[in-house]
DNA sequence: GCTACATCCTCTAGTGACTAGAGGAGCAAG
DNA sequence: CTTGCTCCTCTAGTCACTAGAGGATGTAGC
């Protein structure tokens, strides 16, 4: 019989390193694979199409719990596909949410670096605006 | 002698969680404040405007070994204040990063969540392109 | 067959920045 | 004097890995 690849393949064509594989398989997200005589894991091609597809979920920013219910919705493909539309539109919100608050704080640690006059640490914004939340620009932090 | 307030209302008015603020003072980023002969802890003025800094500044971001070498370099205003100019502009390049992959992200999470149609997961775009990056809309991540 | 050397195995412990909970002591009001 | 709140210390848990120890297996060249 035909034996897959070993783990070091897997974690190449994967993306996903050798530890963190086996940290997946150790929290049951990944199902422990065909082990050679040497007590190695071997990998078949849906194995690394798995593995590829929480790579990418991961790099999406989803959480190993909405990737552990993807993978469910993916095995069991009659089913309606509304929660994985929930999954992504929740993460799609939590992306908005982040932008705004990164871009409000874009603008904060720019004009504190603009207000820096690169002299002494008594005369410096950077550290006066962090010392006192009401020389913000906006409250929304 | 007057006595700070307690560790609860240093919570309320600095905005850090009262066992947070023990978390702070366990790692040194806080120095141990006076005791009551109760052993409780009683912060004063300076104290909390440490700690108001420190909720700022984590707030912004900063990892509190940043925030560790800003605190000091505010106990010593004689210095020059580069350093904590280039925390600040580190921070700034970080979040500036984080907002350009976070807005890749969005629109991938946009692509797919449109191109779902509502149907079954056999057909489901999210569950799709998440298997396969190469339906991905730009290579960015 | 022998020797390097890479790859693999399991296991434990560490990371950052907290958070939760157990079990007990102090304090202020009614 | 009891009720109920705040406080104390201590340990362990969170998330998603990452690092390292110490040993076994596989492979390539001689």
């Amino acid at each position: 019989m035909i034996l897959g690849v070993p783990i070091g393949e897997a974690a190449k064509h994967s993306g996903v390193k050798v530890p963190t594989i086996r940290y997946y398989e150790q929290i049951g997200l990944l199902a422990a694979p065909a082990r050679s005589d040497g007590n190695r894991r071997h990998y078949d091609a849906s194995d690394l199409h798995r593995l590829t597809f929480i790579r990418h979920a991961r790099e999406l920013g989803f959480e190993i719990d909405a990737i552990r219910t993807l993978l469910l919705l993916q095995d069991d493909p009659n089913q309606p596909c509304a929660t994985a539309d929930g999954i992504a539109k929740a993460r799609l919100a939590d992306v908005e949410q982040r932008i705004r608050s990164l871009t409000a704080l874009k603008a904060e640690l720019q004009a504190m670096i603009e207000g820096c006059s690169h002299g002494q640490v008594a005369a410096c914004r950077v550290i006066e605006v962090l010392a006192d939340h009401g020389q913000c620009q906006n409250a929304g932090h």
